[in-house]
DNA sequence: GACCAGCCGTTTTTT
DNA sequence: ACGGCTGGTC
């Protein structure tokens, strides 16, 4: 039992040993907090004999679930890590509304609604309310009405706080939107946290059921915990107060979904006798890629306490800087710096991994990687579970295990096309409003020879022969195994020859190949109970994020955004976009903590990196279709220029040698891409003491603008000055523009006053 | 209801 | 630059 606080550092194994009462873990990158808390719970069942039943680990991804389980299968046995509880808050959440859910009729089957269910959803509901989807655009209200649930305010509460006409609008459409959510037997993605709270609420014989069963809770990456997630956890940690947070401010990087870095702030007064335990030592990272990312992380204004990072690693290599003449010249450099790392042997492909701020800018580096025969895998982008024909046959298995699916319903209803067209589907709809019933019931109705049904003949035909279609699946889908089901779907639906109508042969092929996948994946839940899979399945789509499929023994380059990046690390990162548009990203600029977030993202992409680090950016860069000239990112000045080489590597001039055959185009390099290189060494833009980080400079003490000014802005044009005040030396200006009212800093947002 | 041409928005990040 | 959508026509 002694060998499981072997090899920690002494800090580590406070953390590992501390067996009761709430406790505080900050942890820099690197510092080995995944490894501590999967320690822990080993530490818990063998030295403190806790029953794994006992234990409940939350965890960031799925993946993370499940490597820690993998980790513990080896410290304790499989079967003992197969007890034990662990799950991210939505899949946990899930599970506990699966189970528990008492005051929602049928709940037990709610489906969950992905974010493209939910845009649907709401375009009804603005199509209903008259409303133009234009003016009114489905995600910005999909967004306030995500902030109002991950704030635990309801449509009611919602309603009473409303700001304006802009408000009132969202109001109605979140009040409907939870209304039709409720008849179509569907949670979306916040609901499941939303849900679970109030079920705790509400019934607290429920919650005592859990905090009985939890005896110790553990929740990693504990800064990206939003308002809900952080009651969630108050409510189960409540009667035992054995809570593990593990987390780093530094690396709070989710606050557009929520997240609330004040969680962890606010640690110690919410549980005053919480140990804190401090994890500064990195074991990930050479000394020159530590201290390259403590400059830029260092310079973050609003940290509340900075932690020192040291490692007992060599220095290694100076982290690199590139800059490419545009962002082919700069996939250019990142795929034949590979392709040098791999051929001199230091690496292998799947040591490496390219990060970036947008899943556009993937594009150019797929290019370069299939042209130069470089396996690699791309995460994110277009996701597996959000292409049309996966989501339509999913629609199918969605809507006969739950027909008052709406959203569902409305996609196979004419898919593949079988004569009912929108005029239909808008009449049918109409029709239950008018009946009060949901879409399913009124599609019933139809058999109903005394409703009058507002059809005409031919519609009824292909409509009673659509519903004897659904019916038919909906007992198949309670007889059969998942995968029998699926087949026996496709049977009955014609969905090959439908994707040879509508696209070219490739094109269908290819769309084909992912139906085929999908009952690849169903068949690994063949060993469930029957009445278990369907759900289960469905669940998984619905949960299951990109960064869960990265399979990490491929041989191949990784490229993946810094976001999902996070958690991750490899030998050699190319970090590439480092441009003021990128990171920052440009919609950050006008705000100092999104702004301050952005330099925690880089912070965090530079920290992956285990032996070699590159910055790279380009000088100009297409975007929308046109090129622009860019600067390059404003975190980079922060960083002492001695810390950073500037890479001058020639693009392969000769043969360069073939790896695999990725992509389509795997093959030599033309002569024409090597005159196109171009290699900018730069120099450092302005001279910096190197083991200082420059002082910033000194902010204005008064407010420049005042309400009832006219202002201009680059993007949101002009605009009306509504207040001004100091915030921390700087200027924060309300300024009301033609859409919203929107908060920008006068010292980045570069507004410019205007003659009345 | 199917088909085609031109138009428009896309790119923040995700469970 | 590209794919998806709109609105026109058949």
């Amino acid at each position: 039992m002694s060998d499981l606080l072997q090899g920690l550092n002494p800090a580590q194994r406070r953390a590992v040993e501390a067996i009761s009462g709430p406790v505080l873990v900050l942890a820099g990158p690197g510092s080995g907090k995944t490894r501590v808390l999967t320690h822990r719970i080993a530490h818990l069942i063998q030295t403190a004999g806790v029953d794994p039943l006992n234990l409940l680990a939350v965890t960031f991804t799925n993946r993370a679930a499940r490597e820690m389980r993998e980790r513990l299968s080896t410290l304790v046995g499989k079967g003992v890590a197969m007890a034990l509880t662990v799950g991210t808050f939505h899949s946990l959440c899930a599970r506990f509304l699966r189970r528990d859910i008492v005051y929602l009729e049928r709940a037990r089957d709610f489906v969950i609604y992905d974010s493209d269910d939910q845009e649907r959803l709401i375009r009804r509901i603005l199509h209903d309310l008259n409303l133009d989807v234009k003016q009114y655009q489905p995600r910005s209200i999909l967004s306030r009405i995500s902030s109002a649930k991950n704030e635990l305010v309801s449509p009611t509460e919602f309603i009473r706080l409303n700001r304006g006409y802009r408000d009132e609008v969202v109001a109605r459409c979140y009040q409907r939107y939870q209304v039709l959510l409720r008849e179509a037997n569907a949670l979306d993605f916040d609901d499941l946290l939303v849900e679970t709270v109030r079920l705790f609420e509400q019934h607290p014989t429920v919650l005592a059921h859990y905090q009985r069963r939890y005896h110790y809770m553990l929740v990693d990456e504990y800064q990206d915990t939003n308002r809900v997630q952080y009651v969630l956890v108050k409510q189960l940690a409540a009667q035992r107060r054995n809570l593990f947070v593990v987390g780093d401010e530094d690396q709070s990087v989710y606050g557009f979904r929520g997240a609330d870095v004040r969680n962890i702030r606010s640690f110690e007064q919410d549980y005053p006798e919480a140990q804190v335990i401090l994890l500064e030592q990195n074991y990930r990272s050479t000394q020159a890629i530590l201290d390259t990312a403590q400059a830029v992380i260092s310079a973050d204004a609003g940290r509340k306490h900075g932690k020192k990072l040291w490692t007992e690693n060599s220095a290694g290599l100076h982290v690199a800087l590139y800059k490419g003449y545009d962002q082919e010249a700069e996939a250019a450099f990142v795929a034949d710096e590979i392709v040098h790392l791999v051929t001199s042997g230091t690496f292998t492909m799947r040591d490496c991994a390219v990060l970036y701020r947008t899943n556009a800018q993937s594009r150019a580096l797929e290019e370069a990687f299939s042209r130069r025969g470089l396996r690699y895998q791309i995460i994110g982008g277009i996701r597996f579970w959000e292409r049309k024909e996966v989501k339509d046959v999913v629609a199918y298995l969605r809507f006969a295990a739950n027909p008052f699916d709406s959203v569902s319903l409305t996609r196979i209803l004419n898919w593949p096309t079988r004569g009912i067209g929108e005029r239909t589907e808008t009449e049918l709809a109409r029709w239950a409003v008018q009946l009060g019933v949901p879409l399913f019931q009124a599609l019933k109705e139809l058999d109903n020879e005394q409703a009058a049904a507002p059809f005409s003949a031919r519609t009824i035909t292909v409509l009673r022969s659509f519903l004897r279609l659904t019916e038919e699946l909906a007992a198949a889908c309670r007889q059969l195994p998942l995968v029998q089901f699926i087949a026996h779907l496709l049977e009955r639906v014609p969905v090959r020859e439908s994707l040879v109508r509508e696209y070219k042969t490739n094109e269908a092929d290819e769309r084909w190949r992912n139906v085929e996948e999908l009952s690849n994946v169903a068949n690994r839940y063949s060993e469930l109970p029957l009445e278990e899979q369907l759900p289960t399945f469905l669940e998984e789509v619905a949960l299951v994020a990109d960064v869960d499929r990265l399979d990490q023994t491929a041989d191949a380059v990784t490229c993946i955004t810094l976001h999902q990046a996070k958690g991750l690390e490899y030998p050699a990162v190319f970090l590439v976009g480092l441009e003021d548009g990128l990171v920052p990203h440009s919609r950050s600029l006008d705000q100092r903590d999104q702004l301050e977030e952005e330099r925690r993202l880089l912070y965090v992409g530079m920290t992956r990196a285990k032996q070699r680090l590159y910055l790279c950016h380009a000088g100009r860069r297409m975007s929308f279709g046109h090129t622009a000239t860019t600067t390059r990112s404003r975190f980079l000045e922060d960083i002492p220029p001695a810390l950073i080489k500037p890479s001058v590597r020639q693009r392969a001039v000769v043969a360069v040698p073939q790896f695999g055959s990725a992509g389509r185009n795997s093959g030599t390099t033309t002569n024409r891409e090597v005159a196109r290189a171009s290699v900018v060494a730069v120099p450092p833009t302005k001279p910096i003491a190197a083991d200082t980080v420059p002082a910033r400079p000194q902010k204005p003490r008064v407010v420049t603008f005042f309400a009832g000014q006219r202002v201009a802005h680059t993007r949101f044009g002009e605009g009306v000055v509504v207040s001004s005040r100091l915030i921390d030396g700087d200027e924060e200006v309300t300024v009301s523009f033609t859409d919203r009212e929107r908060r920008l800093l006068a010292e980045l947002a570069n507004l410019v006053h205007v003659e009345a």
